[in-house]
DNA sequence: TAGGGATGGGTAA
DNA sequence: TACCCCTCCCTAA
């Protein structure tokens, strides 16, 4: 479930249920080992996500950088007497005096210095989750930019934290083409999908979920099943290839845009072409 | 029960 | 461009 959301809701989590206390710190599959046990027996002092990247915080300007890439995740669970074996490849786990968090199939697990986190953070582009980020950053690299508004939303250095899911449901909701250059969009087209970015994201962080679909549209005002898969959430075009538009009815399509699935509506997403030639 | 695919992105080639 | 991470849900058989 990894979009920027998530990344976010853990840092809340992680910092709820671990920050001013000691934690013991291991990597039961053992590729973390040696930082695992540098760490151990320390006070996490916070938590924080910029985008998709988490950084656990830990005294002298030590920090667990993590990034769980497509299907990493990080559980927390509650414990009484004594945390359960690890099950898979757990690469880190933290112990706290009532909770325990597992690290499994994450990207990145590394231990980094302030310098090296604010390496990473500098590479990102502003990211709606955050109350210090500057849409204006971003619109200044798509404004000009050749690149289709659908690779640019992706590009966590253009914008931090959006992932397939909100890519393809902010367009939508903007009745934007993803195929559409940067730099034809209007700059109000632009505020409007920032500003409708931070709404849905925070939202996100809420759930702990996608939801995007307006009042209008959800299950219960169309009369429609519930969405019943893995990710849960009620969205218009994400993954409902071949399915009817909620809007329009059309048969929502996919391609594939730079190795990943794109999802629109070919009608509700038309592209306004002005005309440049004058017919008879 | 086996196999495919997925909300991502760094790195090697 | 290919691989890697090595999870875990869903589908086809």
């Amino acid at each position: 479930m990894p979009e920027g959301h998530t990344l976010h809701r853990l840092a809340l989590d992680l910092s709820d249920a671990f920050a001013g206390e000691q934690v013991r710190v291991s990597s039961p599959q053992g590729r973390f080992a040696d930082s695992a046990a540098l760490l151990d027996g320390q006070v996490v002092t916070g938590a924080e996500a910029w985008g998709k990247q988490l950084f656990v915080e830990f005294p002298g300007e030590q920090y667990v950088h993590i990034h769980l890439g497509l299907y990493g995740k990080l559980d927390l669970e509650p414990y009484t007497t004594e945390p359960p074996l690890p099950v898979g490849q757990v690469r880190l786990r933290l112990v706290g005096g009532d909770t325990f968090a597992d690290l499994r199939g994450a990207t990145t697990c590394n231990l980094v210095t302030t310098a090296q986190r604010d390496a990473v953070v500098a590479k990102l582009g502003p990211d709606p989750l955050r109350d210090d980020a500057d849409p204006c950053r971003a619109w200044l690299r798509i404004s000009r930019s050749r690149t289709t508004i659908g690779a640019l939303l992706m590009d966590q250095s253009v914008l931090a934290g959006v992932g397939n899911v909100y890519r393809a449901e902010v367009l939508f909701r903007h009745r934007i083409d993803p195929m559409r250059p940067g730099n034809t969009l209007r700059r109000q087209q632009w505020d409007a999908i920032w500003d409708d970015l931070v709404e849905l994201m925070k939202d996100g962080v809420e759930k702990n979920r996608i939801d995007t679909v307006r009042d209008e549209h959800t299950p219960e005002a169309m009369g429609r099943p519930p969405r019943k898969d893995d990710h849960g959430g009620e969205v218009y075009v994400y993954r409902r290839n071949g399915q009817p538009c909620l809007v329009c009815g059309t048969s929502v399509r996919t391609t594939e845009l730079q190795q990943r699935n794109l999802f629109w509506c070919p009608k509700c997403q038309r592209t306004y072409r002005p005309r440049t030639t004058v017919k008879k």
